[in-house]
RNA sequence: GGUCCCGUAGCUCAGCUGGAUAGAGCAACUGACUUCUAAUCAGUAGGUCACAGGUUCGAAUCCUGUCGGGAUCACCA
């Protein structure tokens, strides 16, 4: 059992000993006692003024006795107003690290709970290379993964790819009217990069059509007959961008004419498609692979875009949906608090909404999973709201089992991120200025200069992205987070490479441990724990039952939150007591102290995907 | 306008299943390297937890309202 629930049953006995009356185990409120008074931990005594009939002082004080006498783990206690501290005896503490250094490698690491989900934690369009957005989603989903894996679940990682649709249509057209034959082997670009430069051509071309169209007779003839009053002729046009594009542009209906050739598998049209697609993918794994993160299975939307149908046509007879006089399908989710949705236009054709429905359904067909996560945006949470309403009418096995791990948008210090504005921050670029800025700051460290290039360059690439990562994953997903790249490159403070400094000094006592053939015997031996040594146990302690709630919660920032707290522990014992120089039981006990220290912080950031440098 | 999310130090963020004097980092200032890596540590300064009510022995945390920011309310995806 553990020390948390030793002390509430200790608190519940001790109640009923001594009050007569009987309260719930997980009743009892316990904190970790605060760093200004002696304790381990702390039992709030207030609520139980009212059975005892006495002063919080007092009870304080009988309940103290009571646990101090029946609970041998409790070697001390004091009383402070209504707040009982405990101190856990050292050989608590003591026995604590020697079970865990055993298998320090494998510390907080849930057994196989039997169960599947599946984490879908990317979904690009392939029109344009991936953003600072896309990275935070790209993290977020990636943690989770390894956050579930850990807490026991078998997890499949997919990501949907929206490659069709209008916006891969400019982009190809674009290609067509004024790529010359270029490719991203030619001009030199990236894949991703290369598709996206076309997709801005596109949009220029557009744009200067558009204003020429704006002077032209047939233009102003519009803006006079349509504009509303004290409506000034920009804002007209402005707003009549998306009309203009769909009745009266000549290169937005050559870009719909390619929408429709491809949807009839047009053999040229799929050809270019095709094309411009492989070479996104190549630029897209590129910048996957240097985020260090992969997927299991891949869905593209080309592939789904047309499920779900034949579920329409079973969920009408089971009254879950309805059709309107004009022949579209619909659903009405007004009693859960959500509106009238069209599931199918009167021409028959599928909407986004019953794309996801197919898709869903495959995904369980495919994997059998019985969670399905989807990490996306804020801005979607309406949509998943619908469709997981919907899967619960069409009573799906898994429904209860879907979630939306939703994230806020990310900002930027000059306000938000608009590509329209060219504010968007690219991922490669992002990543590459922080690993220049990684190998800038280490000018001057010894430590570095001896190693290779090879050698070098991994360990910038470590440190940078560190930084990145660890900068964007502390924020709690939930929160709409100011992104300033200044700060993202900082190496000190509440930082990954902090984090990993620690690490590496860890690293480093194990080499020289090593070197100098400590005894490890003698650990049992050290018996009165440093404040600084019970403060790290302490922390340790917690990690199995904060990586069960970090799964629970889907909440990657918890575990960031822990990785740097327990560095904090690490570097204040650093300083406040000496390895080597101690006599040889607190030295073994310090140096095993530090092995799982040094495991946990390497299993931790990797549930962040963060990696260790040994050295730095 | 309806619905949902957010508002904590100058800045970026913790803390939110109610508990002690609300914590970190950055920026500013002071001190600590012949010592296991100073990418570190210790200290100073910085707060009407948006505001107003309510529940409670106790509220940053729960409830209601107000204000401010954002998202969404497409036969787009």
């Amino acid at each position: 059992m553990d020390i948390i629930g030793i002390i509430q049953e200790g608190v519940v006995k001790g109640v009923e000993a001594l009050y007569g009356a009987s309260i719930a185990g997980d009743s009892v409120s316990m904190n970790a006692t605060r760093s200004e008074f002696e304790g381990d931990f702390t039992v709030v005594v207030f609520p139980y003024t009212k059975m005892a009939r006495k002063k919080p002082e007092d009870i304080g004080q009988e309940l103290g006795q009571f646990m101090l006498d029946t609970v041998p783990q409790v070697s001390k206690f004091n009383v402070i107003k209504g707040f009982l501290n405990l101190v856990i005896d050292d050989s608590f503490w003591q026995q604590f690290l020697l079970e865990t250094v055993k298998d320090s490698d494998q510390f907080g690491i849930g057994a196989a709970n039997g169960k599947k989900v599946m984490v879908e934690y990317s979904s690009p369009n392939t029109n344009k290379p991936l953003h600072l957005g896309h990275i935070r989603n790209i993290l977020l989903g990636w943690s989770a993964y390894k956050i579930l894996q850990a807490a026991g679940y078998e997890v499949v990682r997919t990501q949907i790819v929206n490659d069709r649709g209008i916006a891969i249509c400019k982009s190809m057209l674009a290609w067509q009217r004024f790529g010359e034959g270029e490719t991203p082997a030619s001009s030199g670009i990236k894949g991703d990069h290369f598709v996206g430069k076309f997709y801005v051509k596109f949009e220029q071309a557009f744009q200067e059509e558009y204003k020429a169209w704006q002077a032209s007779d047939q233009g102003q003839a519009i803006f006079t007959e349509k504009a509303k009053e004290e409506q000034g002729e920009a804002a007209f046009f402005k707003a009549y961008k998306n009309t203009y594009f769909n009745e009266y542009s000549e290169i937005g209906q050559a870009a719909r004419a390619m929408l429709i050739q491809w949807e009839a598998g047009d053999e040229e049209t799929v050809k270019l498609w095709k094309q411009m697609n492989e070479w996104v993918y190549e630029g897209f794994n590129t910048t996957y692979e240097n985020l260090g993160v992969a997927f299991d299975k891949l869905y593209y939307e080309s592939d789904t875009y047309l499920l779900g149908k034949s579920t329409i046509a079973a969920g009408m007879e089971k009254d879950v949906f309805y059709k309107k006089e004009d022949g579209s399908v619909w659903i009405d989710l007004t009693d859960a608090k959500l509106d009238h949705k069209i599931v199918l236009r009167k021409d028959g054709t599928s909407v986004y909404l019953t794309q996801d429905i197919g898709t869903a359904q495959l995904r369980y067909q495919d994997f059998g999973v019985e969670r399905m996560i989807y990490v996306v945006a804020d801005e979607q949470n309406y949509h998943f709201q619908v469709l997981f309403e919907t899967m619960k009418r069409l009573g799906e096995p898994y429904a209860d089992g879907l979630y939306h791990l939703n994230y806020g948008m990310v900002d930027l210090p000059t306000g938000k991120m608009k590509s329209r504005e060219g504010t968007v921050v690219d991922a490669d670029d992002l990543m590459a200025e922080v690993i220049a800025e990684a190998e800038a700051a280490s000018k001057d460290s010894s430590e570095i200069s001896s190693f290779t290039e090879e050698q070098r360059k991994d360990i910038f690439r470590k440190i940078g992205l560190a930084a990145l990562k660890f900068h964007i994953i502390k924020v709690q997903p939930q929160k709409r987070m100011v992104f300033d790249p200044k700060e993202s490159v900082d190496l000190q403070g509440q930082t990954g490479p902090y984090i990993q400094y620690s690490y590496v000094r860890i690293n480093g006592v194990g080499k020289r441990a090593e070197r100098e053939g400590v005894s490890w015997e003698q650990a049992k031996d050290y018996v009165s724990l440093e404040p600084a040594e019970r403060d790290l146990l302490r922390n340790l302690y917690q990690f199995p039952a904060l990586i069960q709630e970090a799964a629970a919660d889907l909440d990657p920032s918890s575990i960031a939150n822990f990785c740097y707290a327990l560095a904090k522990s690490y570097s204040k014992f650093w300083h406040d007591v000496s390895i080597f120089d101690a006599e040889e039981s607190a030295k073994a006990f310090r140096l095993l102290l530090s092995k799982v220290v040094g495991s946990v912080l390497k299993n931790g950031m990797d549930l962040l995907g963060i990696e260790m440098p040994e050295r730095m």
